[in-house]
DNA sequence: CGTGTCACG
DNA sequence: ACGTACGTGACACGT
């Protein structure tokens, strides 16, 4: 017996589009030519060959008119439009096919039903031939016979039905498929069928009447309504049969000889997945850069290890914050050696990369464990990790994320963790494999930067910045735990007297914490109105609360509650978890996280202190000094006077000129009065416009901020842009510019593409068009105050000044300083961050001091 | 582990 | 008619 696959390939295709376009990240190649539909498709046919190891097989696609269309024109109605998206890769799919050494078969006007409906005819007409086919579409089922069965794809995984097990499960013979879509019709193909039966009814009728012409015979036996139904329908249900027919004569003029399954092209086929970026796929042609065997020496003494001028190094630690970790071991390579060496051996790693052109993935690790245990820096001459943030936005710690879809197979980290690292042999041919894809894989890098305009971002700003963030978290921040724990009680005493009070006014003991049972206290036993819902029940966050304030006591204590509570959960306690034996916080700075370029901070986040509170800003009181003094300098309005830059607005770029406040300024020119007739209020307001305008907001947004209506709130944002039209068209320009390349860019060419552009969804389209007005201002201050750290650091090197950079919090340098070089440092930092850039406006920073960050504000 | 909430710029 | 401001991290709750 020889096996024939026949695939719908058009199935197959739109399958795989919709199992990953919904989230509106379409996958795409760095040309931006969308490839998530020829993936699937691949590993699906991929799949296939494997399981069913065909002699023979065909796939079949839709091409132009087809006739069930032309005679009615209701076919298929209503559906939406195919996707340009996916339009696009079906010519792609074909091409992989040929590659493949599989055969498609396509035919006006004739559907892929059609075609696989006439191949497995031949089939059945030919005892020598079994025929399979795999497709997720029912109207297939028809098509089963002694000869032909099918595979019918689900979410996960598949059914297989022959003859007999479709009878077994739906008690008619497959054929009837015709017949039961003829009475239940189908929405998706817009066939009508008989109004009012669907799948059970139409079931039970062919049970007992074999067919749909059975059926009108014995017409009279049947009761009821569903006879009036079939009665009324029964032009509808004929035509809606022969549309549902599978045409099995389509004039292919073919043998199985012709559709016999080839040789695969391996190199016509890499060269397409080479296109594509399929690099996971591509690993099985051996792919010369990247590879899974390697060989590498043990090394069990120094002088094994010779090494050319380029090396790359890789450490293995212990857990992902590098700061406890400890070395699990080190892999070197370069051109044509790898090492493993043991942790042991890591004391020489600085002689033995002494003048050597140093990779690595992850230096800011590499640059810390080195302080850790005493030992001389390196100079990294190129950080993977970050070159991959640039180019791709990828943004794991884990570099198993990178290698994966490049088809090098190493352990996930999370995976090691759970282990304990106890598979040593697969660990160290892993730790190669890692420091072997560095080296293999930096030409590459380097030149896709290049390519991309983000060398120097790259080499200037970002790589240089590795070893200034290493040295503020080293020396990291003193934290006094007496001043955390004096916060601690007194914040418990008050909630204990609020819970009181607040279980008292409910007259009921609840968790106020929860947020269910504060929403049904409020809305439920205390009869609140207006209690809006969120997925889970009341809304009870903090603008919700302050719209019902004076309702009800209760409110202005829940408020109190929630500010103590999280005071003593996320700035008491948790800082005080944080301590290490040094008695500091080392915080970690992510440097490849975020998608505007901005730093994060982790394990603690120190870019969150509270500071809008006088209650919380209390905490600012615990961060001490190591030296005499803090000096915070902070840029002010730093985002504004971007968007005065790039937008090259008149008035804007006048009113910083003229250093006017830019607030006061604005809010004289929207309220039409002069400077200063402007009060608290309304300058608040223009704020709010500005913040606003800035997020590429609605009126809506802006109304539900100030409590005003939408339609006020919309009356300012007219006003802002008549008085600033250039702001208006830097707005319309970028988000233009942003559908038409798919990314925007910064001042300094950081990159950031926008796949929620391309989603059919409003929602998401809007959020990208936000993304793409606020990002390149968003990321400028990244790249402004980035460049200022390392010109910052490289003066206080440079005149041997010991005051250290110990937090960025986006717009703010806050410096631990000696009171002898206080003055110095200042004037070096204010220097340096206003001029750090020539903007069409200046840059102005404010300076504050004290003994603590409390005091320096 | 997802959701709600809230801290910061 | 839709649903409503950009970028983050941490905690508590409840399934």
């Amino acid at each position: 017996m020889k096996r024939v696959i026949l695939v719908d390939g058009n199935n197959l295709m739109f399958r795989s589009y919709y199992a990953t376009a919904y989230t509106g990240n379409i996958m795409k190649n760095s040309k931006g030519f969308p490839t998530n539909a020829l993936y699937g498709f691949t590993t699906m046919i991929n799949k296939i060959i494997n399981e069913e190891q065909p002699e023979y097989i065909a796939v079949a696609f839709d091409i132009g008119k087809n006739f069930r269309k032309q005679k009615y024109d209701f076919y298929k109605k209503g559906r939406a439009s195919t996707p340009d998206d996916l339009i696009k890769q079906m010519p792609i799919a074909r091409k992989i096919l040929d590659a493949m050494g599989i055969k498609y078969l396509e035919l006006e006007p004739y559907e892929a039903d059609d075609i696989i409906g006439t191949l497995a005819k031949m089939a059945d007409l030919d005892k020598e031939y079994d025929a399979t086919i795999i497709s997720s579409d029912r109207d297939l089922l028809q098509l089963i016979s002694a000869g032909t069965n099918i595979k019918l794809l689900k979410q996960t995984g598949f059914i297989k039905y022959n003859q007999e097990t479709f009878m077994d499960e739906y008690k008619i013979e497959p054929i009837k498929i015709i017949d039961l879509k003829a009475l239940a019709g189908d929405s998706s193909d817009n066939i009508p069928g008989v109004r009012g039966i669907g799948e059970k009814t139409a079931l039970k009728l062919l049970q007992e009447y074999q067919s749909l012409e059975g059926i009108y015979e014995h017409i009279d036996e049947i009761k009821g309504k569903t006879k009036e139904k079939l009665v009324e329908d029964r032009t509808n249900a004929f035509m809606s049969k022969e549309i549902a027919t599978i045409y099995r004569d389509v004039p292919l003029n073919i043998s199985f000889d012709d559709i016999k399954y080839k040789e695969v092209s391996e190199e016509k086929l890499s060269e397409i997945f080479e296109d594509l970026e399929f690099y996971s796929l591509l690993k099985n042609f051996k792919k010369k850069e990247v590879s899974n065997n390697v060989e590498y020496i043990e090394v069990n003494s120094l002088s094994q290890v010779i090494l050319e001028d380029e090396v790359s190094i890789y450490l293995e630690l212990s857990e992902e914050n590098y700061h406890k970790a400890d070395i699990i071991g080190i892999g070197l390579s370069d051109k044509n050696h790898n090492y493993y060496l043991d942790a042991l051996y890591f004391k020489d790693i600085p002689n033995i990369l002494k003048d050597k052109v140093v990779y690595t993935y992850h230096a800011k690790a590499l640059n810390i464990l080195l302080k850790r245990n005493n030992l001389e820096a390196i100079n990294i001459n190129y950080d993977l990790m970050i070159s991959s943030y640039l180019l791709n936005g990828f943004t794991k710690d884990d570099i198993a994320y990178l290698l994966l879809p490049e088809g090098v197979h190493v352990e996930f980290y999370e995976e090691n963790l759970k282990n304990h690292f106890e598979n040593k042999d697969k660990l160290k041919k892993d730790i190669i494999l890692k420091s072997k894809y560095i080296f293999d894989t930096r030409d590459r890098f380097i030149n896709d930067l290049k390519k991309e305009q983000m060398y120097e971002l790259f080499s200037n700003i970002e790589m240089p910045l590795i070893s200034v963030l290493a040295d503020m978290e080293y020396f990291g921040v003193c934290v006094d735990s007496n001043v955390l724990d004096e916060i601690k009680k007194e914040a418990e005493a008050k909630l204990e007297v609020l819970s009181k009070e607040i279980y008292e006014i409910a007259g009921i003991e609840f968790n106020i914490a929860s947020p269910k049972q504060l929403g049904e206290v409020l809305f439920e036993k205390l009869g609140l109105q207006n209690g809006k819902k969120n997925q889970t029940g009341y809304k009870t966050d903090a603008s919700t609360l302050q719209k019902l304030r004076g309702k009800h006591p209760i409110i202005d204590l829940i408020l109190e509650y929630r500010n103590y509570s999280k005071i003593i959960s996320t700035y008491t306690l948790s800082l005080e978890n944080s301590k290490f034996p040094d008695g500091k916080i080392h915080t970690i700075f992510k440097q490849n996280l975020t998608r505007t370029g901005r730093l994060s901070s982790v394990e603690p986040n120190l870019q969150n202190i509270p500071i809008r509170g006088e209650e919380g800003r209390k905490v600012r009181k615990a961060f001490k000094p190591t030296y005499d003094l803090f000096l915070s300098i902070d840029y002010s309005q730093i985002e504004l006077r971007i968007l005065a830059h790039i937008s090259g607005d008149k008035e804007l770029i006048d009113a910083f000129k003229k250093g006017a406040d830019i607030h006061t300024k604005v809010a004289a020119d929207i309220y039409g009065v002069s400077e200063k007739e402007v009060t608290k209020r309304m300058r608040s307001t223009a704020k709010a416009v500005i913040f606003g305008i800035v997020y590429g907001i609605s009126g809506f947004g802006l109304g539900e901020n100030l409590n005003i209506s939408p339609k006020e709130a919309q009356e300012f944002i007219k006003k802002y842009y008549e008085l600033y039209p250039g702001v208006k068209r830097y707005m319309d320009e970028i988000v233009k510019e942003a559908y038409e390349t798919g990314s925007v860019r910064t001042l300094f060419n950081r990159k950031r593409t926008i796949e929620e552009l391309n989603n059919r969804n409003y929602m998401i389209r809007s959020s990208g068009e936000r993304i793409a007005l606020n990002t390149p201002i968003q990321g400028t201050s990244a790249d402004i105050i980035k460049k200022a750290m390392v010109m910052v650091f490289k003066e206080f090197e440079k005149q041997n000044i010991k005051s250290k950079i110990v937090l960025q919090i986006h717009d703010e340098l806050i410096i631990d300083t000696l009171k002898e070089e206080e003055a110095l440092v200042t004037s070096i930092v204010q220097d340096v961050m206003e001029n750090v850039v020539k903007l069409s406006v200046p840059l102005k920073v404010g300076i504050a001091k004290g003994h603590d960050l409390y005091e320096a504000k």
